[in-house]
DNA sequence: GTCTATATTAAGATAGAC
DNA sequence: GTCTATCTTAATATAGAC
């Protein structure tokens, strides 16, 4: 077979589908290289660590856009109400409309290294962090802050297996309509 | 070896327990054959099926136990918030506190059979009935308490995962002590 | 930097002794 | 009904050509 050209923004793109869909352990090499259109020698190339590092350089790519399209905007000059609608928008293209799982979950089952269950709980206080910076802004106190953070977030991890099991997304659709009520409201 | 002795009660409880902890695809047959004492030809023997129908066979259990610990005592005559609490001890109890996964989340990644996928959203359904009906009582119409229902299960879940990310079961915690608030408000 | 080819280990699955 | 032994397939991983 001919050499081929896959970026490796294109490779993580398609590694972070599977990886959403089959779990960890429902991924082999053999099934990254059909979907990208690489040779396992290759992959082993780019990730001399085999599946974890894959799996690492992944999470590193969605905490990268957490970073973007949801720490980020969380702070700024417009209304938190607002601010927060803008991230829900973003939550939702992400996980496609309540379709795609979060990589939280289907990465945190055992199986994987410990360097990347780390890398999860860090990005996961990341998260609830920023979430709570928001709920502070309405006059909460810094627990109930907190725990208003972590309510929003299980709430949309929940809706996510909800709809998965279900195989409709209406659940999730309502949790990310509510999350400005629920961070924002004082 | 000598021959063992294991009721396929203890069996499945052990199968359980891996499920939860490593995933569907994350669970050998020499792992449960491993864990529990037999040898994988054994485990044929009583599931010529191999790991799919194992994995049903928990599932049908775990169905059972919901039936008795969640299902039943919610309907009932004692007060509506009773009932509740005292469903959400059962369910404390089998999610070990949060320290447990839930299976519909474990099995509900790609890999597992049909016939468990489809196990697993009438399993889903019924839960979601269940706490409807007591919600119902409390005053609301037919799609709130559904709403309800949904909102309490997708938190539960939710729970779970934040907890297995964040290593502390708080969340999981507040939100069992929610759960009669929720569903029994009016 | 990607390929073909292959080594090694583990998985699912079955045959047949006891 | 459980065992040992074995088959087949698939997974991880590496060597070496181009």
């Amino acid at each position: 077979m001919a050499h081929r050209i896959v970026s490796d923004e294109v490779f993580l793109a398609t590694a972070l589908d599977l990886f959403r869909t089959y779990g960890f352990e429902g991924v082999s090499l053999k099934r990254l290289a059909d979907a990208t259109g690489l040779e396992k020698a290759s992959l082993y190339y780019r990730y001399p660590g085999g599946k974890d590092a894959i799996a690492m350089a992944i999470a590193k790519d969605v905490v990268t856009w957490f970073q973007a399209n949801v720490f980020d905007p969380l702070v700024g000059g417009e209304p938190a109400r607002k601010r927060v609608s803008f991230v829900a928008e973003n939550l939702r293209e992400f996980y496609a409309g309540g379709s795609k799982a979060c990589l939280m979950d289907v990465l945190s089952i055992r199986g994987v290294s410990e360097e990347l269950q780390l890398a999860l709980k860090t990005a996961m206080q990341a998260w609830v962090s920023a979430f709570a910076q928001v709920a502070k802004e309405s006059g909460h106190g810094s627990a109930a802050a907190r725990s208003k953070a972590e309510e929003a977030i299980l709430r949309i991890e929940g809706s996510l297996i909800l709809a998965r099991v279900l195989g409709e997304t209406a659940c999730f659709d309502r949790v990310l309509k509510l999350l400005p009520d629920l961070l924002t409201a004082a």
